[in-house]
DNA sequence: AACTCGGGGCA
DNA sequence: TGCCCAGAGTT
């Protein structure tokens, strides 16, 4: 079938796929994910070490004034809304959550900075939560390929959920953000040297026009 | 649906 | 020099 054949090529494209962002436990993984919001995660991973070796639980953040935080993270761009989130997550993880990061959605979702795609994130990858978590890459990539025919990232999520094995949603999104980001471009995608286009959507799509 | 946050990385 | 970056909140 088309979408074994997909998921099986991808797994053999990108063996080592694994989360990008540096991370030693949920909370860094959670706070690294809010830093990553349009930022590069080689940015992230430049300043997340230092950042966590000088405040490395919740509780350590809540001194901080925003004009510090602020002067921490500033390197990595949008630094004032991430400043003011972190701190306003952090204060609720002390308040709310017994200074943990909480392991639902729900919880996660009602985090400042915390929106679907950074609680899947850290579902996924602190947790073992099965999730797919969908970015832009993940959303271009899927609807490209023809795992998904959506108009909406949460429609992508739901059909990709319905289209690959639950094992697989956790790599998958690795495999297809990974795919994104080295082969499957927004502006020119590189579908001569790419292995999928026998059996990419998009690909067909273009060629026989 | 459009707008804002934003300095750094990289061609 | 110009474009993009593992998004989310507000209006």
């Amino acid at each position: 079938m088309t979408v074994s054949f997909i998921l099986s090529s991808l797994a053999r494209l990108y063996p080592d796929a694994q989360c990008a962002l540096l991370f030693r436990n949920p909370f860094e993984l959670l706070i690294a994910t809010i830093l990553a919001a349009q930022a590069t995660d080689k940015s992230v991973n430049k300043i997340t070490p230092e950042l966590f070796r000088k405040y490395p639980t919740p509780a350590d953040f809540l001194p901080l004034s925003p004009e510090e935080l602020e002067a921490s993270i500033r390197t990595i761009g949008l630094y004032k809304n991430k400043a003011r989130h972190i701190l306003a997550t952090c204060t609720l993880l002390v308040s709310r959550f017994g200074g943990e990061v909480p392991a639902d959605r729900a919880s996660l979702e009602s985090l400042p900075g915390v929106g679907r795609k950074t609680a899947n994130v850290v579902l996924s990858n602190a947790f073992g939560v099965p999730a797919i978590a969908v970015d832009t890459h993940v959303f271009r990539v899927a609807n490209r390929l023809g795992l998904a025919q959506a108009a909406t990232v949460l429609e992508t999520e739901r059909q990709l959920m319905g289209n690959i094995p639950e094992e697989q949603w956790t790599i998958a999104h690795h495999w297809l953000i990974t795919h994104g980001r080295q082969v499957c471009h927004a502006r020119k995608p590189a579908c001569s040297s790419c292995d999928l286009h026998p059996v990419c959507a998009d690909y067909h799509k273009k060629t026989e026009e």
